[in-house]
DNA sequence: ATCGTTTATCGGCGATAGACGATCAACGTT
DNA sequence: AACGTTGATCGTCTATCGCCGATAAACGAT
């Protein structure tokens, strides 16, 4: 008894964790979190005050765990976050910390 | 309005992250907390299958950020989840994902 | 004092991360 | 058609990660 947590989950939940693993997307990530509207990239860029390829890097990182979404707008990008994740993300962490996830969480 | 979320805490909450941002810490993590009782470095190496170096290197990184917590025990050092991140780091999730966190948390 | 056990630390390796400036691609405007 | 704006991608740099074997350190037992 007492098995490892299948390591194809616990690779997911730390893809999701390394995704936040740097302060600027934790920073990010909250932001758009609060923001009901997409916000455009030199939006995001104004409110973080790093270079804009840095933050494009930032985004892309965030966009490929899909902690936030993506829609053109004309020749602007609007960012917003994954609803989705506002409620699985949290719930990976009440698992690692032992916790079996209580919710049915079909959404991730 | 709809500032940043202050950088020394970003940079907590990454760390935090960063320590799990690693499957094999993951499972390290999650197994330890469904253990009631401490566990030796050796019964952990058992269970995960990495050299006993390479379990040692990621028990160093969780007991830095004090998701776990060392006792020792004659030659022997047995290592234990913190009951106090069980509150705070789900509680920390949170936060990223835009909700403010509910409880005192006075823990961390 | 010498083993054997248990765990931490060191050194090295290839791989990945984060930052930046520069460039490219898309597109609306003039 | 040339331009300006917006954002992604490239190339480079340095730093850190994750793994391993080898070694060191602590300590109980012989």
């Amino acid at each position: 008894m007492a098995e490892l947590l299948d390591r194809t989950v616990a690779q997911t939940y730390a893809s999701w964790f390394r995704a936040l693993a740097d302060p600027t997307r934790v920073q990010i990530v909250e932001y758009l979190a609060r923001h009901a509207q997409a916000m455009s990239v030199g939006e995001i860029v104004a409110a973080i005050g790093l270079a804009q390829s840095t933050v494009s890097q930032h985004l892309k990182i965030l966009t490929e765990v899909r902690f936030v979404l993506v829609e053109p707008i004309g020749t602007a990008r609007h960012y917003r976050i994954n609803d989705a994740c506002v409620g699985c993300f949290p719930s990976a962490a009440d698992v690692v910390m032992g916790r079996p996830a209580p919710s049915p969480n079909g959404a991730c």
